[in-house]
DNA sequence: TAAGCTGAAATTTTT
DNA sequence: TTTCAGCTTA
């Protein structure tokens, strides 16, 4: 690739420089993958291979290179966060204004865009709304009730999941009867499907399946709608391919028929390594078959990385090595090999938090940030005993993922009011707060107007409407009712005069939600009303109301305006994309990682996909990981001695140090009542870290209850306490046959005959 | 209608 | 052990 631009003009006049700068920096093949503008190309590219990097620039390229307008690049990504970061990160390249690439967006953005354009042709109308999980349940669970269906035999969340599958596999109602009928409720999930598809359109709404499943279905029976998005489209670009479902590549395959598939223009970037949504529908497959599809595809693959050190690639690379079926692609780095990787293994969670803890204390005594560190678990349940540790020793933490701002209850239901405001037929949101605040409208009334309206076919408002006239409910209902549409009424009329910012404010304190909030004492309320009002002023940027309502369900996101010093945790999934100096990862035990669910329930499949877990983990950590195992584990109450992970062995022997902790053991006061006297000092601290929200650590120390694990610990081993004595021959589940060497409390250390010394809790072994 | 109780279940979760 | 949903009782 040569270094001098040919196309020089356009772009000195436009941007006022000599040659393009945003080539400069890059290496060959970046460079090669963004200038290679025709035909299609699959680039592969490794963890901190500078993967976002090549897309902007690529987009800039076209920009600048005149071979498009910004708004005829379509440019997909799966999350806001990604693509909020390609625009800014463009707008900086080249000085365009983010404004100008509105086909920029999620897949389910820019599909629910595209469909509000052409409603009509799939039932909808263009104000459809976007249901979410909660609508969805509840939806679906009157559909159970409406077929009699036992809901404890066939839960109404485990038909999200099923119908979500399909959905991300782009079935619609009738490919399921074919071919997945008797899933559900005894062969009725095609028709509950059906019926919930049903109930969708005639609420005037789409879940987010949807968004692209009937987008499919639009292209597919409108070919000249389908054209018109040929002729916009000049340049297609994905991220992160390796977790598009089948439904996304559907759709994506459609919108590039536009021309025959070696000429198309589209570009896929990601890393068949870091597919780790197999279990959501994602299919490795579609990247591993792009160059089946697009015929004649060129490929560029970046392996040349800039995050990490030697030592950690080299550890990822043989990691995943040991996956079949891969592009392959071996990482390689300039940088120096930099130290080993440390594995510890420790006696059991609470010592691996601990000790994690301490290494925090110590990365910080020389001078690291607590922002450059984070802890990386296999499952959240995970993340109590570490937020507990920190709290302790008042370390700042913070937690990333969990509870969506947009999925917390009191946003849900102030959307419900602002959506029912907006359009006062959807009968979901009316069902979520007709009586939310408390005014005395139960199950039994809500049930009432539920069947009248559905008898009649008419939206619930207009039932209450009809009922109020009559004398078929309670007096006090009526009036309750007669108010509550009255207020609606009223709301709805000053939609059209009021900005939503003022509208929503009168809403919520008219309706008594604030209030409520208010006077509810207990902890997390003030939080709430916190929450209530970042919503609030976040309306301050929209016009209306509708466009306000369209943003939110598809883009409303936490700002994340922390800028305090914190360790992060969060799970390995959370962490793709973010990479922090130090990575500690805890929890690598058979079972636990790989989890031994994805191993029962998709075999080696699952295997794999928790391999790519773990080279995503690896790949976060720019200088040092830590990586540590628990001995004995606590899971689901039970205490359970668990086995180092496979994913160990795995490990290059040369890029790894194994820590010798032989002294940890029992150097710390289990049995001790002082631990208590130190968990009041956890209360001490909360103010420390307001901005830390509801974690299950923090829940737990506003119940007021600091459970010790000595507690646990001696209620749970009570009658094993005592009873063995050194030398005794033991016989273990998983260990064998072994001989006791020492005892400290309820540890036993023991010589097996099999696997050699371990130690593990007396409650394990027979006498 | 609303608080308390009981029993089953328990990964990962971009939109 | 914890959590949550549905059921029972005041």
């Amino acid at each position: 690739m040569s270094d001098s631009p040919n196309n020089p003009n356009p772009i000195t006049s436009q941007f006022g420089q000599k040659s393009p700068n945003y080539l400069k920096g890059l290496n060959p093949e970046q460079r090669e993958a963004v200038t290679s503008i025709d035909g299609p190309l699959l680039v592969l590219a490794g963890a901190g291979t500078g993967k976002t990097r090549v897309l902007t620039t690529r987009i800039a390229h076209i920009l600048a290179s005149h071979l498009a307008e910004s708004s005829q690049i379509l440019s997909v990504t799966f999350t806001n966060k990604a693509a909020l970061e390609m625009k800014q990160r463009i707008g900086k390249l080249i000085g365009i204004s983010v404004e100008g690439m509105p086909w920029m967006g999620t897949f389910h953005s820019i599909g629910a865009k595209i469909l509000r354009r052409h409603a009509e042709l799939v039932g909808l109308k263009p104000n459809f709304t976007i249901l979410d999980t909660d609508d969805q349940i509840r939806l679906i669970k009157q559909l159970l009730t409406a077929e009699h269906i036992d809901e404890k035999r066939w839960p109404a969340r485990q038909f999200a999941s099923i119908m979500d599958g399909w959905k991300n596999r782009g079935l619609l109602p009738s490919d399921v009867k074919s071919s997945h009928a008797g899933m559900f409720a005894n062969g009725l999930g095609d028709k509950l499907y059906a019926d919930y598809q049903q109930r969708l359109t005639s609420l005037n709404a789409a879940d987010f399946g949807d968004l692209l499943l009937l987008c499919i279905r639009l292209f597919r029976e409108n070919p000249d709608i389908l054209a018109q998005y040929h002729s916009r489209f000049k340049y297609m670009l994905v991220d992160e391919y390796q977790d598009s479902n089948v439904a996304q590549y559907l759709w994506l395959r459609l919108l590039a028929q536009g021309k025959p598939a070696h000429l198309a223009n589209i570009c896929v970037v990601g890393d068949d390594d870091q597919s780790i949504y197999g279990w959501r529908g994602a299919e490795v497959d579609n990247i591993l078959r792009f160059e089946k599809d697009f015929p004649g595809a060129k490929t560029i693959k970046l392996e040349r990385n800039y995050r990490s050190t030697g030592n950690i690639l080299a550890a990822a690379s043989s990691v995943i090595s040991n996956n079949e079926g891969r592009l392959g692609k071996t990482l390689h780095t300039d940088d120096e090999k930099g130290e080993k990787l440390q594995v510890t293994s420790l006696w059991d969670s609470e010592e691996e938090a601990r000790h994690t803890a301490e290494q925090i204390e110590q990365l910080q005594r020389n001078g690291q940030d607590l922002n450059s560190m984070a802890i990386l678990v296999r499952t959240s349940a995970q993340m109590r005993e570490f937020e507990e540790v920190f709290i302790k020793l008042g370390i700042n933490y913070r937690v990333i993922g969990g509870a969506k701002f947009y999925e917390r209850r009191e946003i849900r239901d102030a959307l419900a009011y602002l959506r029912l405001t907006h359009q006062q037929s959807f009968d979901l949101a009316l069902e979520r707060i007709i009586n939310v605040p408390k005014r005395g409208l139960g199950t039994t009334t809500v049930k009432f107007i539920h069947e009248t309206a559905r008898a009649q076919n008419i939206p619930m408002m207009q039932a209450i409407r009809m009922l109020i006239e009559t004398e078929e409910l309670g007096a006090k209902q009526r009036n309750t009712l007669s108010f509550l549409i009255s207020q609606f009424d009223d709301w709805s009329a000053r939609a059209t005069t009021t900005s939503p910012f003022e509208l929503a404010g009168a809403i919520f304190d008219e309706s008594g939600y604030t209030a409520m909030w208010k006077d509810e004492k207990t902890a997390d309320a003030p939080g709430r009303l916190e929450n209530l009002k970042e919503l609030v002023n976040f309306m301050q940027d929209f016009e209306t109301l509708a466009e306000f309502l369209e943003h939110i369900s598809l883009v409303l996101d936490r700002a994340n305006n922390d800028n305090s010093n914190a360790v992060s945790i969060m799970t390995l999934h959370a962490a793709k994309g973010l990479e922090f100096n130090n990575i500690f990862l805890p929890g690598w035990e058979e079972g636990l990682f790989p989890s031994q669910r994805s191993l029962d329930e998709s075999g080696n499949k699952g295997l794999e996909e928790e391999r790519r877990l773990a080279y995503v983990g690896i790949t976060r950590a720019k200088k040092k990981a830590f990586i540590s195992l628990a001995q004995n584990r606590r899971i689901h109450g039970f205490w359970k001695t668990a086995l180092p992970s496979r994913f160990l062995d795995e490990l290059p022997p040369a890029a790894v140090e194994v820590t010798d902790t032989g002294s940890s053991f029992g150097a710390h006061n289990y049995g001790g009542s002082n631990s208590n006297k130190n968990s009041a000092s956890r209360y001490d601290k909360k103010d420390a870290l307001d901005d830390v929200y509801e974690t299950p650590g923090w829940k737990r120390m506003r119940a007021n209850s600091p459970k010790t694990i000595d507690g646990e610990f001696t209620k749970n081993h009570e009658h094993t306490s005592t009873g063995f004595r050194i030398t005794q021959q033991v016989t273990h589940l998983k260990f064998g046959i072994g001989t006791i060497t020492s005892i400290e409390g309820k540890k036993l250390t023991i010589n097996f005959d099999r696997v050699g010394r371990k130690k593990v809790l007396d409650s394990f072994v027979k006498g």
